[in-house]
DNA sequence: ATTTCTGATACCAATTTAGTATCAGTTAAT
DNA sequence: ATTAACTGATACTAAATTGGTATCAGAAAT
């Protein structure tokens, strides 16, 4: 069970990658070159960061992109969600068989729990938090 | 993003209506109808449950399936990592190029933290647990 | 004008998912 | 002894998803 797909973990070090270098417009060469990322690929999930406002960019030469918000305020699970939609444990886990009323369902309401549960702690990881602990790893390495 | 599959789904639901007649051997053909699960598919699904043990067989006419364990023993977890899988966060998320070294890895560990919550979520959601609240919500609807 | 960029979109192969079909063997009942 | 009701095992398939590629148009800097 993979939790995120390729594009979700290209976009969060597309958007680290950016984060660590907060200044000026960066191409979309220049990272998929750092972080391996195949470039048409990068592209295609840079433009949705675009759409969805994480990323801003300029055209023509010398453009780029770069952050769109300060990275302590980009959560993982807003990724996750633009990539691979919200979180949903089953469409609806007990159908018409076992649950005919949606609304009061006590087991629907255990699994959102969890659901909820997740996104909240994906929320907490935030690209921010992500740098530094990135840059602390790296002092220590050093 | 969805969590359960439909093998996930169909076997839990399974093993809920097994759990609720405990008594003798119910043919796969009654569970399909029952929940109206595709027949085939049903059987391969019971099929990988009875391997695993939480489910036990026997052939021929009069034959059937019934669980192998304490409904209360069988977490949805362990039904979730038949069928999907251990939850895998991602193959390795911050590589080469961000993260030289797995083992020290403040990164990986955050990520990790909330995969493990996740599987004790799971674990304590129990196919017991599920047939209890189902047998509370009936009680108030009728 | 030319080079360096993004915007938009169409395409593709490989894998996964959800479901079907078949045949062999076992047990119970008649 | 036959037959009917079951599971065991496994092969097959269509459709969707995933991961990745390719192309062309247009914008800005030089
Ligand atoms: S499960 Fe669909 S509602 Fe109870
Ligand atoms: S991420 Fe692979 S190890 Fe730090």
């Amino acid at each position: 069970m993979k939790v995120l797909n390729k594009e979700t973990d290209y976009a969060v070090r597309a958007l680290i990658s950016l984060g660590m270098k907060p200044d000026g417009w960066v191409p979309a060469k220049a990272i998929s070159d750092e972080q391996a990322i195949p470039y048409q690929f990068l592209r295609r999930i840079l433009q949705e960061l675009i759409r969805s406002g994480l990323v801003e960019s300029k055209e023509g030469a010398g453009g780029g992109v770069r952050l769109g918000k300060n990275p302590a305020d980009i959560g993982v699970a807003e990724v996750i969600e633009i990539f691979q939609g919200k979180v949903q444990v089953s469409e609806c886990m007990f159908r018409k068989q076992l649950c005919s009323n949606r609304a009061n369902c006590v087991l629907r309401h255990e699994i959102m729990r969890i659901e909820q549960m997740v996104n909240e702690e994906f929320s907490k990881v935030t690209i921010g938090k992500l740098i530094d602990d990135l840059k602390a790893v790296e002092a220590l390495t050093k």
